[in-house]
RNA sequence: GGGCGAUUAGCUCAGUUGGUUAGAGCGCCACGUUGACAUCGUGGAGGUCACAGAUUCGAGUUCUGUAUCGCCCA
């Protein structure tokens, strides 16, 4: 054997060296370049975009991850495989960070900035955090094909945006509405409903009494309300009361009560006191309420406080006489249920609000105020008239905006809608006949209920910064006149199939003029507006340009070969908050545009949390930063970890520390110290920055990296597959591949051999299922207990007799060869960086005569295959399982004994003929593995006079240990009686089953069998166990 | 209020169709360092599988209910 000198490989992988000259040569040779070509099968992905408000975090890093280990794969499956990656605009958000920062350092607003110069800053932010991302991504070792790198607001997908703007346009499944939107006063902008979120806040429950119009006899002459937001009352157009307040409340009843008969113990007491009091409430409302209602149906009307407004009691349904005093004012433009109750009732909508939050002219005497202002007002001056009621203290939720955090409030806009009835139908039906599958499956659910509400989608966004809506505008104008205008545009020129309009009126029989551009033209644009028709000031909801990206980024609407090879994508990867509203709209945008599903398969992945429990989130400011993990544990180590901890159900808790770079000690991330851009370290006291640190001398502190000891399980992984790489490398330096005879192999490396068939079989069918977390399972199991820990230890030997040192030298190349290729996927950089070693001392390796050639990139080497040759040994493979049994029971012993490891023992093993036939070829390696010398082995061998022994039951094997040098009678004693004990507790176990005359009877005959059968096994072991401590009794005793 | 998911060792998580003694990593304990690896090796301790019922010869696994937590929708 060539002795293992100091060599030029280091004992631990230089994962920071390798990567970046890993890096330059992937790049250099275009391993992750894909080309349309016929010759071979696609696969293709498209990221999900991520958005350029900040870095990426671990969340972004698993799901990139699985994405990665996916297409590579693929790639090495022999498909033409491409992963187009790209970052998302983010309309509301990026633009909202960079405003805040505006504010924060210059303090101007967008408006002191204008449109232009804004929107130029908010490139140059893109710009910034493009370029970090895109970084991220190749330093996680993403095998993106870079030169397709995309950004969703890139004139790519502007083409695309416009020509699908313009096809649904002129198919009218784009329209114009007034609709109550989610108004942002802050950003000044519409918010969809997936950007609101609600907040408790106190406030206040206001009763305020309205003035009847003219009441007859036995009519109040009073109605009285509750209201949250008094100020709203100026835009009142009507006050309800129920329709059929005795129905309602019967019913009101009859649900309580139903509620209450179901209810436990506990919660009865509480619910009778509410039924009580609710059948209270009708004995003293009721008759009231039906003066109300009849009131209503008369055509009484009301006096609006303070606008002194003359305003309908109307009988609507959304009253509810249960509750309050049974009547409610109506303001259609600034409440959703309101603007129900207007549409149902035909009533006018007043809208009182400005852009920035503050009242106008709809508000009289009030214009100007802000809300809070007027609110103030309101109530104090209907104190003074007298009408104002109670005022109760009172909990509210409140819709916020998320990017503003601001409250919403409700408001009455012109909006652009999609219409989604058949566009939606469409994406469903693709889910149900399984033309998209997703994966898990519970996910289908979400998307089908979300879809199946065919909610018409707002895309206007009242924002600078996106693709801005390509609709030119005239009106309000006579219809004659909106004709003539309609003829001038179509005199222009441009031609139907670049130009459309359409006519629409309002209420009032007044004609807008709408003209949509299908791509982007100066001369046609100037020409529009020399018409007198002014552009929308609007941008696109964001998801609007997502919903392209699978075909927008191979270069739909023109017709590209890519499109034509590439698409539909093979599959999406992604993270189940974004199911509705991207993934959803893709499939129906697709269908749209091309006719065909956009991807075929749809993977869902878990959300990464942190220690407690929250969700990563830039805003939150505990987002890890995949880089920090890199630097401490390198890009591989992250890969695996991640990948390892994807499991299909269980969201992964990620408990971070910072690691202060003064004094080594861990800092738990807490909710004060996570968005800090430094901190002080509490061991020290010395301070140190962060991934959030900005300013000049917060950056020059030493950055505390974070850690979590989550990763160190990979990185030493990394470590164990690079130092047994290194033993083979070491043992390689005169290699020449040898043929191989498979018949005549020894045991160990028929085993070995079967049992990376096995893993390949398994690795490659976990991964076609999503089962990342298997596989890489299955890989670690094998590499580091049977590959490292069983195979190399048994190599060692054989490596050292000339005689078997070729054989097992192919063997050793040829199976570290498979594993590099089958871990490649997770670990791209340390299986590259080995890969390219075993080349210089194997360049031809493998079993088949004359080895081949495995090409200078495990990146680009053909994915094993489990072939007939290598097929799986059950009998080796079983085999092996009792060798180990073996094995373990004599370390077992030996440990129990406290023996020294470099004194050999004598050991003999009583087992059926069988496995004695087995066990024979390889006592040699039980002897090397357990330190020991077999002096018997059959159904002949018998017990020590100074015996240690332990039995094997599934098995029935006796493992005995001469202990007459080693002796421990004390150890030996206590390790025997734990064992009786665990024995005795088993069968009474055992006994008490097969006393059960109904178990005995009634399970298959198979399985009480082996009850019968392992409880004799565990007699004749406790017998056994009985002699063996009577026998070191009596020793004690002599 | 509706939907989905989770609850297994001190911590973070696996556990396939119900069937021997419920597994892993980390942490803990003991022993071990002259040649691939201490980012290591060998062995050990540690679990009423959230709770209560039901089905079954047999339940971590199936069903029902309860509690707690998380996410989504209203």
């Amino acid at each position: 054997m060539s002795q293992p000198e100091d060599s030029s490989i280091p004992n631990r992988f230089d994962f920071a060296a390798a990567a970046s000259r890993i890096s330059q040569r992937w790049d250099a040779a275009g391993c992750w370049r894909a080309t349309v070509n016929p010759q071979r099968r696609p696969f293709t992905i498209v990221i999900p975009p991520p958005n350029v408000t900040g870095a990426l975090h671990l969340g972004h890093g698993l799901n990139n991850t699985l994405q990665d280990v996916l297409i590579r794969t693929r790639r090495m499956q022999g498909f033409e495989a491409l992963w187009v990656p790209g970052t998302d605009h983010a309309g509301i958000a990026t633009q909202a960070v960079v405003e805040r920062r505006l504010k924060e350092q210059e303090n101007l607003t967008r408006h002191d900035l204008g449109r232009e110069a804004l929107v130029q800053r908010i490139w140059q932010w893109k710009d910034q955090y493009e370029t970090r991302i895109l970084s991220q991504l190749k330093r996680m070792g993403c095998s993106c094909d870079w030169d397709r790198t995309r950004f969703t607001l890139d004139d790519r997908c502007a083409a695309a945006v416009r020509a699908t703007f313009y096809d649904l346009f002129r198919q009218r499944l784009i329209y114009r509405g007034k609709r109550l939107v989610n108004w942002d006063t802050f950003l000044q902008t519409a918010i969809s409903d997936d950007e609101v979120f609600n907040e408790t806040v106190k406030g206040n429950f206001w009763h305020i009494r309205y003035r009847v119009i003219a009441p007859q006899p036995g009519e109040p002459d009073t109605v009285e309300i509750a209201t949250t937001r008094p100020e709203t009352l100026l835009g009142d157009t009507a006050v309800a009361v129920h329709p059929d307040p005795a129905a309602a409340l019967e019913h009101a009843i009859a649900q309580l009560r139903d509620k209450t008969n179901e209810a436990g113990e506990r919660d009865r007491v509480e619910l009778n006191r509410q039924l009580a009091e609710l059948i209270a409430r009708r004995d003293r409302m009721l008759p009231g309420l039906l003066t109300l209602r009849d009131m209503a149906l008369a055509g009484r009307q009301l006096i609006l406080p303070l606008m002194d407004r003359p305003i309908p009691l109307i009988a609507d349904p959304w009253a509810k006489p249960e509750m309050g005093s049974g009547c409610v004012k109506i303001t259609p433009a600034h409440d959703a249920n309101d603007y129900e109750v207007g549409l149902r009732c035909g009533l006018p909508m007043i809208n009182i609000l400005n852009p920035d939050g503050t009242l106008n002219a709809a508000a009289g005497p009030y214009q100007g105020l802000t809300i809070k202002q007027a609110r103030e007002r309101v109530v104090a001056e209907l104190d003074v008239l007298g009408q104002l009621g109670e005022v109760e203290d009172r909990d509210i939720e409140l819709p916020h905006s998320d990017r503003s955090k601001t409250p919403i409030e409700p408001l009455l806009a012109d909006q652009w809608f999609v219409k989604m009835d058949s566009l939606a139908q469409s994406a469903i039906e693709a889910v149900e006949s399984e033309r998209v599958k997703i994966f898990p499956t519970r996910y289908r659910k979400g998307y089908l209920d979300w879809l199946g509400e065919k909610r018409d989608w707002p895309v206007s966004r009242q924002l600078w910064w996106g693709h801005r809506i390509p609709i030119w505008s005239a009106g309000p104008m006579e219809p004659t006149e909106a004709e003539q205008l309609a003829s001038r545009v179509d005199d222009l020129g441009i031609g139907n199939e670049s130009l459309t309009h359409i006519l629409d009126h309002d209420e009032a029989g007044q004609a807008f003029l709408f003209v949509c551009l299908r791509s982007e033209n100066t001369d046609w644009e100037n020409a529009i507006e020399s018409l007198g028709l002014t552009r929308d000031p609007d941008v696109l909801d964001t998801w609007f340009s997502s919903a392209l990206w699978p075909h927008s980024t191979l270069g739909w609407p023109e017709p590209t070969s890519e499109l034509d090879y590439f698409y539909p994508t093979s599959t999406l990867i992604t993270s189940r908050d974004i199911i509705t509203l991207w993934v959803a709209r893709m499939v129906l945008m697709g269908l749209n545009n091309t006719g065909q599903v956009p991807f075929d398969e749809v993977f869902i992945h878990p959300k990464i949390l942190d220690g407690l429990g929250e969700t990563m989130s830039k805003s939150k400011g505990n987002g890890v930063d995949p880089l920090d993990i890199i630097d401490k544990f390198g890009p591989d180590a992250l890969r695996f970890a991640l990948a390892w901890l994807a499991t299909e159900t269980q969201d992964v808790r990620m408990p971070v520390q910072y690691e202060c770079p003064h004094c080594e000690k861990l800092v738990d991330q807490t909710k004060k110290n996570r968005s800090l851009p430094k901190i002080a370290c509490p061991a020290c006291g010395k301070s140190f920055s962060t991934q959030w640190a900005e300013s000049a001398a917060d950056r020059e502190l030493p950055r505390g990296a974070v850690v979590s000891e989550r990763f160190e399980t990979a990185r030493n992984f990394v470590n164990k597959l690079w130092n047994a790489a290194r033993f083979t490398l070491l043992n390689l330096d005169d290699f020449t591949p040898v043929p191989v005879d498979r018949e005549t192999l020894p045991l160990e490396d028929r085993w070995l051999l079967s049992r990376l068939s096995s893993v390949t079989a398994e690795v490659t069918e976990s991964l076609d299922h999503y089962r990342y977390a298997e596989a890489a399972r299955v890989l670690y199991d094998f590499a580091w207990d049977e590959f490292c820990s069983l195979y190399v230890e048994m190599a060692k030997a054989r490596l050292a007799d000339p005689v078997s040192r070729p054989a097992t030298q192919t063997i050793i190349a040829h199976s570290l060869d498979q594993l590099l290729r089958l871990l490649h996927p997770f670990m791209p950089f340390v299986t590259e960086e080995i890969w390219d070693h075993l080349g210089q001392v194997a360049p031809r390796r493998g079993l088949t005569a004359g080895a081949d050639d495995p090409g200078p990139f495990v990146m680009l080497a053909p994915w094993p295959t489990p072939d007939a040759q290598d097929r799986v040994d059950d009998t080796i493979e079983r085999q092996f399982a009792v060798f180990r049994e073996v094995l373990g029971a004599v370390r077992k012993i030996r440990s129990s004994q406290n023996i020294a490891p470099r004194e050999s023992v004598p050991v003999s093993v009583r087992c059926d003929a069988e496995i004695a036939e087995l066990l024979t070829p390889m006592k040699v390696l039980l002897e090397s593995l357990a330190t020991a010398n077999v002096v018997d082995l059959g159904p002949q061998a018998t017990a020590f006079p100074t015996d240690a022994a332990l039995t094997i039951p599934a098995f029935d094997i006796d493992v005995h240990v001469d202990l007459e040098q080693f002796i421990d009678v004390d150890a030996e004693l206590q390790r025997l009686q734990r064992l009786l004990t665990q024995v005795a507790k088993q069968i009474t176990g055992k006994q008490q089953k097969l006393a059960n005359e109904n178990f005995v009877s009634r399970a298959p005959a198979q399985v009480v069998d082996q009850e019968r059968l392992s409880l004799d096994e565990l007699l004749k072991q406790q017998t056994g166990l009985a002699a063996d401590i009577d026998k070191l009794q009596a020793r004690i005793g002599t």
